[in-house]
RNA sequence: UCCUCGAUAGCUCAAUGGUAGAGCAACCGGCUGUUAACCGGUAGGUUGUAGGUUCGAGUCCUACUCGAGGAGCCA
């Protein structure tokens, strides 16, 4: 009850879309922004959002019922108002309700200069009011998924029991060969502490020793999978790449599972099966975002979205695929050859002309893939997998890990790892040690694939890239 | 880091080496149900920065800055 004696309840979009009826005819008061106003000689039409739910509420004022009526049809886009009014439910017009406003009050104003209009602008411009474009339908909807995406990957592993893990943000280690690392440290950046050969004194640093942001949990999770068998990561990374792509950015979350008493086969099954399950949650949970992005940002993705849910994922080993690639007509820039890595060319051709869907590579060559992958009987390859997926690329790199403490020894040996770093990940090994395989995922890849949206600036709230760390 | 392209009004874009324009937004006015509303009018510019060529440069040349796309690296 307001003092005025009416009954009016206050409400948002997200509560009036599920269930309109309830509310039919009664005095309701919704806050939010404006992002459109049509004003005519005696009424005018006011679209609000209140960031509850992805489509506006209609306003009708009209001069015989609001008081304020000058001031309100002179209001602007991205001015904060609160609107009390009668609701009415409107089946036969575009819109499914309105409120018929009797009182609207200009909570906060915004002059003309505002930067967003309610047209289209370029993400290129967006990004340069990256604390604005929250406000855009396309923003709005991307980062809604954001939020709901990484429920659903959390939800898809807390239901089969997986233990989340706060693998640690900053490391000691700088072995793992993951990219170029930040360094984090306490010392003066003029004139550091030196030792007797004239370099930088770490042991004098905060954690007396070098340390870095980490580019990956993974390490941290195998111990814990060894413990508690499934387990997962979902966290912050960091690489200090000079790379400067639609795909790439210096701070991004992961997404690490880790399961022992697994291989690679079972792998692939479980990134197969969350990268479905997440689909196919995202669709139910935020219908309209992605009708937004099935019409306006990617005619394809409706389809391609619907396809990954029906049909299983193609596995190919990365022989094979080199066969696959040699008979191909295409005209490749770079050559095929048994022991080269794939090249982004040949990766798209595999998953966007060959499968037309998801595929996983397999057993690549041991030389060019990572320390920590086990070795295939053959001596030649290891267990690793790649998904390639049509339009982002890789999104998911994964493997069965080497768990024969000899093997590892000496691949750490031929690849220059140091092992005085890593002796506690060889004690994996030497106390219980059993198979396990583990992948990780780029959240904004999975964004990416899920949206439509081809830069990862774009499904990042404040992106941080090469020359770029704004906001 | 390499290659390619780009930078003109708040935004999106025009403009043979010869007087810088349009649409949208803003502002003023019109319109009794609009929904990317519509119609009329007004205002808005050191053409990214610094040099150079020329009688004359938004336009040609050089360097730089910033942005985008492709490549490498990867998630």
């Amino acid at each position: 009850m307001n003092p005025g004696g009416i009954d009016l309840e206050k409400t948002v979009m997200r509560i009036l879309v599920r269930d309109p009826e309830r509310y039919a005819d009664r005095e309701i008061e919704v806050s939010g922004w404006v992002r459109g106003n049509r004003d005519q000689k005696a009424f005018g039409f006011l679209a609000i959002n209140d960031g509850t739910h992805f489509n506006p509420l209609q306003v009708v004022y009209d001069q015989g019922n609001v008081s304020s009526f000058e001031e309100v049809s002179r209001l602007r886009v991205g001015a904060a108002v609160t609107v009390r009014g009668k609701f009415l439910v409107t089946p036969d017009a575009k819109q499914p309700f309105e409120i018929i406003a009797h009182e609207i009050v200009l909570e906060g104003d915004a002059p003309e200069d505002y930067p967003i209009q309610p047209k289209r602008h370029t993400r290129e411009f967006l990004r340069e009011v990256a604390h604005l474009r929250p406000r855009t339908n396309l923003f709005s909807a991307v980062f809604r998924i954001r939020s709901l995406a990484a429920y659903a990957v959390h939800e898809f592993f807390q239901e089969r029991g997986f233990v989340y893990i706060h693998s640690p943000i900053i490391t000691a280690s700088d072995a793992e060969g993951a990219g170029e690392l930040f360094r984090v440290t306490t010392l003066p950046a003029q004139k550091p502490p030196v030792n007797e050969q004239g370099e930088v004194d770490f042991s004098q640093d905060f954690f007396g020793r070098k340390a870095n942001l980490t580019v990956s949990g993974q390490l941290e999770a195998e111990a814990f999978a060894l413990a508690f068998r499934d387990v997962y990561t979902f966290g912050p990374t960091f690489r200090a790449e000079n790379s400067n792509t639609p795909r790439h950015a210096a701070e991004f979350w992961m997404i690490e599972p880790e399961i022992a008493f697994a291989d690679l086969q079972d792998d692939m099954d479980l990134a197969e099966q969350m990268i479905k399950s997440v689909i196919g949650k995202i669709m139910a949970l935020a219908p309209e975002e992605m009708e937004f992005f099935f019409k306006f940002v990617d005619k394809g993705l409706e389809v391609r979205l619907r396809t990954i849910l029906e049909q299983d994922f193609a596995r190919v080993t990365y022989t094979n695929a080199i066969e696959i690639l040699e008979k191909a007509k295409a005209q490749f820039e770079y050559p095929v050859a048994w022991g080269n890595d794939l090249q982004t060319e040949h990766e798209r051709y595999l998953t966007e002309q060959v499968f037309h869907k998801p595929v996983f590579v397999t057993d690549y060559p041991r030389d060019i893939k990572a320390f920590y992958m086990r070795q295939n009987d053959d001596g030649k390859t290891v267990a690793a997998m790649d998904l390639l997926v049509p339009g982002v690329g890789e999104l998911i790199g994964g493997s069965q890990r080497e768990e024969r403490a000899e093997l590892l020894e000496q691949r750490m040996k031929e690849t220059n790892i140091n092992r005085d770093e890593l002796w506690w990940y060889l004690e994996l090994r030497k106390y219980g040690g059993v198979k396990h395989a583990g992948f990780g995922v780029g959240f904004e890849r999975l964004i990416m694939y899920l949206t439509g949206v081809g830069n990862i600036r774009d499904v990042i709230p404040f992106p941080r890239t090469v020359n770029s760390c704004e906001f």
